[in-house]
This record gives C-alpha cells, structure tokens and sequence, in this order.
DNA sequence: GTGTGATGCCAC
DNA sequence: AAACGTGGCATCACAC
C-alpha cells in the first residue's frame, strides 16, 4: 500500500488544474470517480474528483479548488472515462459544473452485459473487480462521511477506487471483445448521458391538480368501502359499538375471500378475471373499489412525495442495465406506470412557456417480429403501412377497420402480443369471452397466415434450450442458467419474448443516444422514456422544430436495427402528457 | 419494530 | 392455478 501512497496526490489549489488537464490530455483512458456528501446533486455536493492514469493518481478537494473549468475540456473530450456506475458521476458533474463526461466506459455497465442479463450477482465495485480482475478491495471507506476534515485513510480509498479502474477496464474489454459485445456497450456507454439528464431534468407534476383529483377518488372510495361493507353480514355476536370501525379489511384478499363465503361463493382467487364472473353485487363493487383504492394508494397519495421541493419536479431513478432485454427500468417512483387516462396523464405538464413533443413507435415488437421472422405477408403488411393492431382488434371484435375503439385496439395487442408469446387456448377465448375451441381456431388461423413467424418462434425457443444462450440484433446476450427454470415451458417462452422485446430496447437506447444529439442546442430535452415512447419538453415556439427531429432520431435508431421493415414513429405536441 | 413471500394491478 | 413477456409497487399475513 505504500506504492500506491506515493502514487497520488491531494489537489487543494485551483491553479494545479491546468497541469493536471494537461498532463491528462495525453492519455488513452482515465479511470474517474467521485466521492459525494450525498447520493443524488439535488441533496449533497461533489467533495472529491479522483482521476487515474497509468502513472498518478490525482485526488481534487473540490471543496477547496470550487471551480473546475480547467477540466472540463479534458472531461468533456479525449480520453476515455472508465467509471463505475457513470450515471451518479454523471449527474454531479453535470449538474454542479456543467460537465459532460464523454466518452464514457462504464465498468458495471460493462459486467451487466457480460453476465448475460443473470442480476444474481453483485455488481458494485468490490464485487466486479473480484470477479472480473480478481483485484480485492476494502470497501470499508465506501459509506464514510466526506463533508469534514478527510483523513489520510480516506483519500488513499478514494485514489485507489479511481486507480483500480484502469485494470478493471481491460480486463472488461476483453471480455466484451471476445464476447461480441463492442456494438451493444457502445449503445450503453452512449446512453449514459441521455439518461442522467433525463433524471436530472425530471417532470413537473401539477401538484394541485393532482390532489384535486385525490380528493374526488378518495370521496368516491370511501362511499364504495361503506357500500360494499355493507353486503356482507355482520359477525356473530358483536356489539353495536363494533360495528362503527371496519369490520372487514377489503384489502386483504384472504377477509376477502371469507366474506364472499358466508354469501354462499367460493372463491378461487380474488383477481380482477374471476370477480367478473361473479353474479352478485358485492362483486361489482369490489372490482369498483380495488380500482379507486389502487389509484388512490399506489399514485394519488404517494407520487406528490417525490416531487422535489426546490424545482416542484419528480426526479425518477432510470436503472440502465436491471432488465435483461435490455428495457429500462423505473423506480422512485416509477413513472413508466402512471395509469393511462387522462385525468392522471394530463397532471403532467410542461412549464409556462414549454410544451411536450411525445413520440412513440408504432407496433413497434410486431415490426420486429416481420424483422426477425422475415415471414413475407407480415412484412408486406409494413411496407403497406398497415396497423396490425387495428386488422386483430376488427377481426377478433367483428367490426370494421373504422370501426375499431381505442379500447379494441389497445385489447388488440394484448391479443397480438399474447399470440407471439406463446399465450394459450384458455387464457384467449378468457379474454374474448368466447370458448377454448374458438381461442384454439383463432390461435391456428393467425400462424396459418404468418408461417415463418410460427417457425422462427419455435426455432427461437428451441435454440435457448439447446445453447442455454440468445442475441438480440444489436448484440445484446442472455444467458438461460441451468438451474434458473423448473418450467420448461415457461424458459421456451421467456426464449421467443427475449429477442424482439430486446431489440426493442436495443432501438429505444439508440434513439436515446441520437435524440439527444440531434437536440443539443435546443432548449429541449427528454423528460421521461416510457420503452418505445420519449416524452421531450421544449420552447413552445420550437415545438415544431423539436417534433421533427425527434421523430427523425427515432426513425434513424429504427433504422439502423431493421433493415426489411419501416419503422414509423407517431408524434403528439401538447402542453399534457397525452396522446 | 423490520424483513419476506403471496396476492393483486398499473404500465409497456 | 389457466402455456403471452418485461417491469415496480402497495398491502396483507406472518416470521423474526
Ligand atoms: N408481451 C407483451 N408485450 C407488450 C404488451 N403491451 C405492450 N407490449 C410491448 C410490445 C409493444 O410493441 C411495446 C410498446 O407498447 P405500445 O403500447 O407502444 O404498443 P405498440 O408499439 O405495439 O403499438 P402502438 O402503435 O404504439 O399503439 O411494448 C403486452 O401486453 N404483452
Ligand atoms: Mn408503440
Ligand atoms: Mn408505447
């Protein structure tokens, strides 16, 4: 350890930044990292920048030198940055400097794609350079307090978590290489900035207008508790004093299920499907209440608790690599799931002066599926420039293309989507209130028409059983593990999904990187990514502007991974999140 | 008190 | 329980 004491150096004085940027010009990588007085640049600051070379180490107080302008050519340009976790070293730099870290090398990035979508495993820092480099390190110092006076321990920690990095890379790079995974990381490692800013900019939540629409669900949900309360019978025995509180938690599905027993029904679960069925009032109104309580518990009362008090915006958590087809994933809150109608979606608003620009491929997996099946009346069907959502939603309902709802069409890709995927006779003449020879008819007329879309699927399913692996287009890997799947059929499944629902995400991480290209400049940027959707607040007065280059970076991404069928973008301007 | 699995439902 | 897939999250029941 004494080797790498003499290795670093602690910068308190500004005027040494030009040297280092200098002297860091040269090289080809550079390992950065930061330590933080909290985890996110809305709530702490930036106390120290480590950046590693071959030769030095350089641990900057930023406490001390404020001011780091001398760096941000070097950051912004030249060397590769190998981090950990960019995202967070990301936002600080940008959000406190203005600092666009470029190009990126993202470590755990790195080793989420070559773990092949297994999430078992840790990936923190001490963990993937165990694994990947067989490097041990202390991770002792991780969680320290960096606001006050630091000790020696803890600046040799923070130069060693920068320095460590250079090693770590090449042992990652070759695994990429060998693995075939340049192209895909390259996506990664491109996307990171797309996503920081995304987080950073966050969207603004139109609090009153959402607590208005509380108080009415709420009102309503409370009347439909004391209705539906009042179906069931009273317990033997109890006082009349009792019978003021609650007597039946009608959250509980198992009160739930005992209650609907003393009425004679047996239950064999409380699910939305099963309660339909039911021919009594207490089902209906339980189906009418889960609904309010669900808006009420799981969005109304909960999401104005993000929203942040300096910017009155929600700052969202966009996890890169937890999915492994490659989707993003959303938490705290997940704003991906905000219910579909209006009356939520329209308290989403762009600021005074701003509007939204919101763009969403069109059937976007079955564009993939005419892809990657190459089956020639389904990608006929796209070069047509027909809407196969519309075509099942007319033939599965017996209405005319004209005549198809939104509510058809949306239940129309369940029904498309659930073919692809291998969904059953049963579960589709369930959803089509028809009988399971009918959901049998239907299932075989639909592969009958699109044959190599029947052989591709179960090639795709055999293939995973067989090699325990799969690529999406761009290159993307999952590993089948051995012990992973008890139900065969459940992995043949999971197997015919992976590959179009990732490249899917593969085209979504494209466009992510090129939107934010293309809008560079523009007061614009991406405020929400819901898997094929981009939600872009601008200027008003560039809306226009914003809207075409948007729709024309997706369509590029589009593009760049389907090369027989179009891809087609549908784009809304609007001061509301709705389409 | 905190943690975990089951249940259920929102989105794509 | 049903042979669509990918997620996050609230609530309950029960363990510790
Ligand atoms: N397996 C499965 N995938 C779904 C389901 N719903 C959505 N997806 C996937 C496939 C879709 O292509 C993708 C994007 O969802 P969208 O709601 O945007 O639908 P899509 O693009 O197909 O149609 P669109 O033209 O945008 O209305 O998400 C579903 O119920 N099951
Ligand atoms: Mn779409
Ligand atoms: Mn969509």
């Amino acid at each position: 350890m004494e080797k790498s004491l003499s290795e670093h150096k602690l910068v308190t004085d500004a005027a040494d930044l030009a040297t280092i940027a200098e002297a860091l010009q040269g090289a080809e990588f550079v390992g950065v990292d930061l330590e933080t007085t909290a985890l996110s640049p809305r709530d702490g600051r930036i106390r120290l920048l480590q950046i590693a070379t071959p030769d030095e180490t350089h641990v900057i107080d930023v406490f001390e030198v404020g001011d780091l302008s001398p760096l941000k050519d070097v950051l912004e340009g030249g060397p590769v940055k190998v981090l950990h976790n960019a995202k967070f070293d990301y936002s600080f730099l940008k959000a406190e400097h203005g600092i666009s870290l470029s190009p990126i090398f993202d470590t755990m990035l790195a080793a989420q794609l070559l773990a092949g979508g297994n999430q078992g495993p840790s990936f923190s820092l001490e963990a993937v350079a165990e694994r990947e480099a067989g490097i041990e390190l202390d991770k002792s110092a991780r969680r320290e307090d960096w606001s006050g006076k630091l000790s020696e321990g803890q600046i040799e920690y923070a130069a060693r978590d920068a320095k460590v990095l250079l090693p770590l890379r090449e042992k990652l790079a070759e695994g990429l290489e060998k693995d075939e995974l340049l192209r895909i990381s390259k996506i990664e490692f491109a996307a990171v900035a797309s996503i920081a800013e995304m987080e950073l900019a966050g969207v603004k939540l139109d609090v009153a207008r959402w607590k208005e629409l509380e108080k009415v669900v709420r009102k309503r949900r409370d009347e439909k508790a004391l209705e539906l309360d009042a179906q069931f019978p009273e317990p033997e025995g109890m006082l009349p004093l009792e019978g003021l509180g609650p007597r039946l938690n009608l959250n509980s599905p198992q009160q739930i299920t005992d209650a609907f027993r003393s009425l004679g029904i047996e239950l064999s679960d409380t699910k939305v499907w099963t309660l339909l069925k039911v021919d009594h009032p207490a089902a209906k109104l339980l189906l009418e209440y889960r609904e309010l309580q669900k808006k009420l518990g799981t969005y109304l009362e909960t999401y104005p608790k993000f929203v942040d008090g300096k910017d009155g915006r929600i700052h969202a958590n966009f996890l890169q690599c937890r999915v492994p087809t490659g989707r993003l994933a959303c938490t705290n809150p997940n704003i991906q799931q905000i219910p579909h109608e209006d009356e939520f979606r329209r308290c989403f608003v762009a600021e005074e002066g701003y509007t939204f620009v919101i763009a969403d491929y069109s059937q976007v997996e079955l564009r993939i599926l005419a892809e990657v099946s190459g089956d020639p009346a389904f990608v006929e069907a796209f070069q047509n420039g027909d809407d196969l959502h519309r075509v099942t939603a007319a033939t599965m309902y017996g209405v005319t293309m004209d005549e198809v709802s939104k509510d058809q069409r949306s239940a129309a890709k369940r029904i498309n989507f659930g073919l692809m995927y291998g969904r059953g006779a049963k579960s589709l003449s369930a959803q089509l209130g028809t009988d399971e020879e009918r959901g049998r008819q239907l299932i075989d007329e639909y592969f009958a028409n699109y044959p190599k879309v029947r052989s591709f699927l179960q090639k795709t399913a055999s293939r995973a059983v067989r090699d325990r692996t799969l690529r999406t287009i761009a290159g993307r890997l999952r590993k089948f593990g051995d012990s992973a799947f008890d139900d065969k059929g459940a992995m043949r499944r999971e197997a015919m999904n992976y590959p179009i629902q990732g490249a899917s995400a593969d085209i979504a991480k494209l466009a992510l990187v090129y939107v934010r290209e293309d809008l560079e400049g523009l007061d614009a940027r991406l405020v929400n990514c819901i898997h094929d959707e981009f939600v872009v607040e601008c200027r008003e007065d560039i809306a226009g502007e914003v809207a075409e280059r948007t729709s024309a970076a997706m369509t590029r991404a589009g593009s760049a991974i389907l090369k027989k069928v179009p891809t087609e973008v549908e784009v809304v301007t609007s001061r509301e999140w709705r389409k």
